[in-house]
DNA sequence: GCCAACGTTGGC
DNA sequence: GCCAACGTTGGC
């Protein structure tokens, strides 16, 4: 089981609009980076994670899951791009800001921070634990 | 809305 | 294969 980041504006797709795709989620496209796409390619059924709102927000908003391996973007007929389906799972009881993460010793390594423009990050098990725990989800990881 | 950081493109 | 130019992202 590997921990993710999924970054999203909210006026152009929000954790909202995740939710109401219910359990057939939503197909993460759009993603022209191949960071980002090599992270995709490398989730299984069952992958959790955070949803975080860029640009206005700024913090996570909430927890997804990974509900379809890598596949091609319907969004474009260039092959190099693909990528997975997601769904919400739970919304984080109290949102973590970007604030709350830089000034957090422990999450000082995290992607979030050190690579801003990333758009799918991988979380380590313990930066997990540690948003989980600072947005008020006590038995997550 | 600005701008720094980063990634990609394309000419050489 | 280098690097300048350009485009995009995202925090501020």
């Amino acid at each position: 089981m590997q921990y993710w980041l999924f970054k999203s504006e909210p006026f152009k797709f929000s954790w909202d609009m995740l939710k109401a795709k219910g359990e057939t989620g939503e197909e993460w496209d759009g993603v022209r980076n191949y960071q980002a796409r090599n992270n995709m390619r490398a989730m299984e059924i069952g992958d959790r994670g955070f949803f975080y709102h860029s640009n206005k927000g700024l913090e996570v908003v909430g927890i997804a899951e990974v509900c379809a391996l890598a596949h091609p973007d319907s969004t474009t007929d260039d092959p190099r791009w693909e990528c997975v389906d997601i769904r919400a799972v739970k919304d984080m009881p109290k949102p973590v800001s970007l604030d709350d993460v830089k000034v957090n010793p422990k999450l000082a390594e995290m992607v979030l921070v050190n690579n801003s423009r990333l758009s799918v990050q991988p979380v380590q098990a313990d930066e997990w634990a540690e948003i989980c725990r600072m947005g008020g989800l006590k038995n997550e990881a």
